[in-house]
Order: structure tokens, then C-alpha cells, then sequence
DNA sequence: CGCCGCTTTGAAGGCCTTCAATTGATGTGG
DNA sequence: CCACATCAATTGAAGGCCTTCAAAGCGGCG
């Protein structure tokens, strides 16, 4: 087999195939309805590294399911400063920004080689009416959306620098094992810089609070390796100046 | 007529009197379809200054849409520290934090007498299936909501105090204004402590950057009124260091 | 091997927070 | 109608945390 990227590109999706089937859309629909939602996606998009999904300003033509790797939403088109809103994990649905007016606010790039369920809008909302669960699907996925970043306004909110890479840390370790994947032990796939974007300190305090929390024994880490040695303590840290700070999530933090 | 509160609550609402109309869901709706779902709208909700319209735990019932008033949505539900994530003017609308798993994740709280459509969740999703128009409206506001927060989210990411007061003010006056309202000057229904919490800064903070804005000829405030002078130059301070930063915003900030 | 970018580490300085006291506005009771 | 209580907002001063600037490690890649 030739097996390109342009090959691969084209696979067909089964939803029913998936293993993320029962976080995503699918999940809850029957056979029929799973297949004619499969139908809808031409193909499973495949993104390499650095190279955009959508860019602020186009059109919204499609939303996206994450299928696997990650995705950085920002905002800024590149002419200067940029604002990180938001990291997508598997499971995620993208491209929610395009909703206002049918154009996209932000942009969005992966982290890592991403694939994604590609859902063109139009189609996908005409499904929506016609399947009841489906649409019932959609709005969980977008309140997560929404919930995800009540929780990343909530890091931001006045809270310190340590406090907020630990709730990184942890959310990002909740979402990972969420999907499948590891919580004790991930590998960031973004930078430091990234990071210290998304949470709005400088990225050398990043790097310090990292270190400050390896050398408590809290982590591990080793370049883009992390451990998380002491979730008990970890968490203690996140809470910070009071007990009853972590109850305001929305589930967990955006991450 | 004995016009009290009870009989106020059950005023029938009617889509196409409403002044908002051409903001709300009802946008793009014809005749017939604004007739059912002004039927779906059991009464006109009224809340006095301080009334929680739901509480973070709660079940999802209904989205609201604000028709006059205003709303601060919390997290933390009160057991000690807590986080504002947004404040709902006129048009927007309430509760799609409870879409992910049909329970609350915040509060919300009148911050003034203030009313609202209130839309029984489930019939309204089933209306939203039989008419695509309606379908649209719903995702067009979700998609406000969402770029309203990542507005938020902007404002709270590395900015200076200054410029976040800024914003903040101009991002209102942009609010006001497309519901109607003055645009040049309006008042606050939210404290000097309530915007500071959503900020991400102290109450203090607010209290001097208003105080040095005053001073520099920018804005004119007395209590809760606040007149903008200067837009332009208050929109040079938003912008701050580099003046490619407002560009990022979806199309405002939320405030 | 050597360049280049990311990360780490160090030091100085600034902005904002915190604590504290004053002022002002509001509302109640005498 | 005024005095007082109460709470929000303002203003001031000190201190801390984080940013900024700078340089040295460290890895990756040509």
C-alpha cells in the first residue's frame, strides 16, 4: 500500500470504529444514525505540526471533532501579540469561535500530528434537527466548550503563578485520562512559552514554578515529560489560599 | 389594574413586540414561527437586585434571554472565594453552562431588576429542530457567548490593570450600544469589588485607574455613572504596549 | 561539529496587592 | 429633620510577587 498522507487523509470514518465514540457526538445514537453521522464526514483530516486548522477571519465551513494529538486556539492573528484561548485535547469539538457569525474569531493550530473528524456545518446542523440525541450531543459538547472555559477564566482570575500551573497540571492530566491516556504520566505538547500564554504569567515563571515543583517532589519532569509524583499535594497547591477554592470549576479547567 | 409583581411575572411575551427581537432568537423568524415560540415562553421573569436566577448545581431547565437588567454569572458557590466570569446585558443569553451535563456549573445573580424570556430547555431544543431559522439564532448566540469569552479571556491574559479597566469600560459602551442604550454614558449595576473579581484584579485597582482615567481627561465617573469623553484615547490604553493588540478579540470583549 | 532555538537560571526593578484609615453615600430610627 | 450606623469607595503606604532583561545550559538538526 502507498500509504500517503493524501491516502490516509481520505479514510473513511466509522464512528462506531471509534474509540472516542462515547465522548464524541456518536455517543448514544444507534447504528443507523451513527452511520448516517459517519456519512457526513468526508474524511479524517490530518494536521502535522505548526500547520493550521482554520485561521481568524475565514469562514466557518465545518466544526471539528479531535480524534487524536492536540490543537493551540489563539487569538491575534500573528501581527503582533498573540493570546493562547485555549488547548484541544481528543474528544474536544473545535471551531465553536465560528459560531457568532458563521466566521471564525480565532485561529487554530496543532501541536502535534492531529487528526480530526471534519463535521461541514450546514450538513451537520440539518442532521441535528433530524436526530434528536444528535443534537442532544452537540449542545453537551459545546456546554463542555463552554464550561472548559469558565474554568480557564477562573485560573486566570487572580490567582498565583503557582497556584495556576498546578491547576495546568492537573487539568491537563484530567483530561488526558479522560480519553484513555495516562494521568500520572504525559508529555506537554506545548512550549513553555505556550503554556505561559495560556495563563497569563511570563514564561520564565513557568519554568521556575516547574522546577520549584520537582524539587518538592510534586513532578517529574524532563524537557516535555511530566510526572506527577504527588497529586495529593499537587492539588493542595492549586487550592491555595483557601479550602473551598476549587469547588467553582466547571468540572475541571480548560487546559 | 392591580399591577403587582405576580401579575407582572405572567405577562405574556410576544417576539415580535419585543424591542430586542432583532438581537434575540426570535431574528430571522417569521410571523408563525415568532408566534410559537413566544408560546413556548411560559411568563416574563422577573428578578429583583440580588436574586439568584439559578444556583451552581442545579438542574438545567431553561436558557434565559435577557430582556432588560442585568446579570452576573459566579463560580463558587458562596463557601468562601468567589469567581465572576461574565456579566449579561440585554440580548444575551443565560444558563449555557448548563449544557454539558443539564445541571448548573455556576450561579447566576441579578445585579438589578431585571427580566427575562425564559425558555423550558427541552421544548425549546425540539422547536430548534423544527425550525432551522431558530436552530440558527440558538448557535448564533452560543457563538456570542462563547467569543464573549474568549474576550474575557483576553482581557485577563498579561494585560496591565490599566488597560483591563479600559477594556472593560469600552467593551461595555460597545454592549450598551448595540442594545440601544447609550453608548457615552451609562451606569454600572456591578460594584467596584464585582469588576475588580472579574478583572483579576483588586478592588483597590479599579478605584485608582478610574480615579487616574478621571484625571487624565478620559472618562468623567460619579458613583455608578460613568461617562466616556474619550473613546480614542481610551482605546489607545486598551491597546497599550503594541498596538496590534485589539485586533485578537473576537469582535469584543465580553464584560 | 557547530549553529540555533528553547529552556533554565539569576538579578534588579516595577506594578499591583494588601493592610489600614478616611471619605462619602445610603438608610434607619429617634 | 437630623444623627448615627453601615457599607462601598477612595486614598495612602509598604511590601511582595512576578516581570523584564540578560546570560548560560541544553538539545536538535543541518
Amino acid at each position: 500500500m502507498t500509504a500517503r498522507m493524501m491516502d490516509i487523509q481520505r479514510i473513511k470514518v466509522a464512528c462506531g470504529d471509534c474509540r472516542l465514540s462515547p465522548l464524541c457526538l456518536s455517543s448514544g445514537l444507534n447504528e443507523e444514525e451513527m452511520a448516517r453521522l459517519g456519512d457526513l464526514i468526508p474524511r479524517a483530516r490530518l494536521l502535522q505540526t505548526e500547520e493550521l486548522l482554520y485561521r481568524q477571519g475565514e469562514p466557518l465551513d465545518a466544526l471539528y471533532a479531535v480524534r487524536s494529538g492536540s490543537l493551540r486556539t489563539f487569538a491575534g492573528q500573528g501581527n503582533g501579540q498573540e493570546q493562547t484561548l485555549g488547548f484541544s485535547l481528543p474528544g474536544d469539538l473545535v471551531g465553536l469561535d465560528g459560531l457568532e457569525d458563521e466566521r471564525h474569531q480565532c485561529s487554530s493550530v496543532a501541536l502535534e500530528t492531529t487528526t480530526l473528524c471534519e463535521l461541514p456545518y450546514a450538513r451537520f446542523r440539518a442532521l441535528c434537527a433530524e436526530i434528536p440525541s444528535l443534537q442532544g450531543q452537540m449542545l453537551h459538547l459545546i456546554g463542555k466548550e463552554i464550561c472548559a472555559e469558565h474554568g480557564t477564566l477562573f485560573l486566570r482570575g487572580n490567582r498565583s503563578a503557582e497556584a495556576r500551573v498546578a491547576i495546568f497540571l492537573l487539568d491537563l492530566a484530567r483530561r488526558f485520562g479522560v480519553c484513555g491516556l495516562s494521568r500520572q504520566e504525559f508529555n506537554l505538547s506545548m512550549s513553555r512559552h505556550e503554556i505561559a500564554d495560556y495563563l497569563g504569567i511570563a514564561g520564565e515563571t513557568v519554568s521556575r514554578q516547574l522546577g520549584a515543583f520537582q524539587r518538592r517532589g510534586l513532578i517529574a519532569v524532563q524537557q516535555r515529560n511530566v510526572r506527577i509524583l504527588d497529586p495529593v499535594g499537587l492539588d493542595a497547591v492549586a487550592a491555595q489560599d483557601g479550602e473551598a477554592q476549587r469547588e467553582g470549576l466547571c468540572n475541571g479547567t480548560a487546559a
